[in-house]
RNA sequence: GGCUCUGUAGCUCAGUCGGUAGAGCAGAGGACUGAAAAUCCUCGUGUCGGCAGUUCGAUUCUGCCCGGAGCCA
C-alpha cells in the first residue's frame, strides 16, 4: 500500500506521516524538493532525527547544497526504493508539497536524457519564434523564459510530453490535509516567527557565505528573503514580512496544484485535538486499502 | 480660538480644468513534464467623510458640520 500525504505548508503533514507509519509499519518517502537538500533544516521545517522514532526516511539530505537536483532525479531515485519496498512487502508513505514530484513519481511522466542548454544568448521573443518555426501549433506561454527554453531542448531532441495521466501504482491512497485560508496563513505566519526564533537567520547567513547564488539555496523561501537583508537591499523586519508573504502565495500555489492536478480525499485539520484528524485518516485508510 | 493641509478600493495614495474614478501593496483565480519553495498569466464599484447650495449634471466648485495632521496664539 502506497500513501500519498499532501497539502500546504504548515498544516500537519509531517505529524500525521509519523502516526501512520506506526501504525501499518511503513517507510516514509519524502517529497520535498527542499528537504532534499542537507542543512536546509529550519527553513524547510524539516522533521528532526528525533522526531523521526525511528522510521525509515529516504530521500532526505541526500543532496550537498551544490549539487543540482530535479524531477528527473527523484523519479529515478524515488521509483527505485518503491520498487524495493514493494518487493519486501513493506508499506509506503510519502509525504510532501512539491506536488510536481509526486505526480512525475506515481504517474507515466516520461523524462529523456539529454543535454543541458540556457539559449543565453537569444531573447524571449526569439526562443518563441523558433519555436513557433518548428512546431507551429506550440502552446508554451511566451513570457516564460523557462518553458521557452524548456520547450526548444524538446523540440531539438524530437521529444514529446507524454499525457502522463495514468497511475503506474496499485493500491495508492492520496490524502490531504487542509484549513480553512484565514487558519492557514495565520499557522503559516507564525511558523515563520518561529522559524526566526529558533535560528533561521544564522542557518541562512551560514548558507550566504558559502555560495549566496546556489541554484539550491536562491529559490527557497526564508533564504532568498533573508539574503536580500544580508545585502542591505531591505531590512530585517522587511525580510521576515517578504518570507511570511512568499509562503502564503507559496500555499496558495499549491492548492492550485492539488485541487487540478491530482485527485486528493481532502481532511480538516482539527488543530486543536490533532488525534482526530489522525483517527479520520486511519479511518479513511482502512476502508479503502486494498492490501495488507 | 485663528490659519494651513487633509479625509477616494482592506492598506498607501493618484486623479477628474464639473460628465460618478485608477495604480501599487494586500487578496483571489489559473497555467504547469528536468531550478516546481521555481517560472508565468488573469482579476480593482468603491455611499470618492456627512449635509446643503450653485449647476442640466458635483467625488471635483462654494458653505456649514464631523474626523485626522501641522503651524500660530
Amino acid at each position: 500500500m502506497i500513501i500519498v500525504i499532501t497539502g500546504p505548508t504548515a498544516v500537519g503533514k509531517t505529524k500525521l506521516s509519523i502516526n501512520l507509519a506506526k501504525k501499518y509499519n511503513a517507510q516514509i518517502i519524502n517529497a520535498d524538493s527542499v528537504q532534499i537538500y542537507k542543512k536546509i533544516d529550519i527553513a524547510s521545517a524539516k522533521i528532526t532525527d528525533k522526531e523521526k522514532e525511528n522510521i525509515i526516511h529516504h530521500l532526505i539530505d541526500i543532496k550537498n547544497y551544490d549539487e543540482d537536483y530535479s524531477v528527473y532525479d527523484y523519479q529515478i531515485d524515488a521509483r527505485r526504493i518503491i520498487d524495493k519496498l514493494e518487493k519486501e512487502n513493506k508499506n509506503i508513505i510519502i509525504v510532501g508539497g512539491t506536488g510536481l514530484y509526486i505526480k512525475a513519481l506515481l504517474y507515466d511522466y516520461r523524462f529523456n536524457k539529454e543535454e543541458k542548454e540556457e539559449y543565453t544568448n537569444l531573447t524571449d521573443e526569439e526562443l518563441y519564434n523558433i519555436i513557433l518555426s518548428i512546431n507551429p501549433n506550440s502552446t508554451v506561454d511566451k513570457n516564460n523564459r523557462r518553458r521557452l527554453v524548456r520547450e526548444l531542448i524538446n523540440l531539438k531532441n524530437n521529444t514529446e510530453n507524454n499525457k502522463g495521466d495514468k497511475l503506474l501504482y496499485n493500491d495508492v491512497m492520496f490524502i490531504g490535509l487542509t484549513t480553512d485560508r484565514k487558519e492557514l496563513y495565520e499557522r503559516i505566519n507564525s511558523r515563520v516567527d518561529n522559524m526566526i526564533n529558533n535560528g533561521l537567520i544564522d542557518e541562512a547567513k551560514y548558507f550566504y557565505k558559502l555560495d549566496k547564488n546556489a541554484k539550491s539555496l536562491k529559490t527557497v523561501i526564508g533564504y532568498k528573503e533573508l539574503f536580500k537583508y544580508f545585502d542591505n537591499e531591505i531590512t530585517k523586519q522587511e525580510a521576515i514580512d517578504l518570507i511570511k508573504k512568499n509562503s502564503r502565495h507559496y500555499a496558495k500555489r499549491q492548492y492550485t496544484w492539488f485541487n487540478n492536478k491530482m485527485d486528493i480525499k481532502w481532511f480538516n485539520v482539527d488543530f486543536s485535538n490533532f488525534d482526530n484528524t489522525i483517527k479520520d485518516v486511519i479511518e479513511y485508510i482502512d476502508k479503502n486499502k486494498k492490501t495488507i
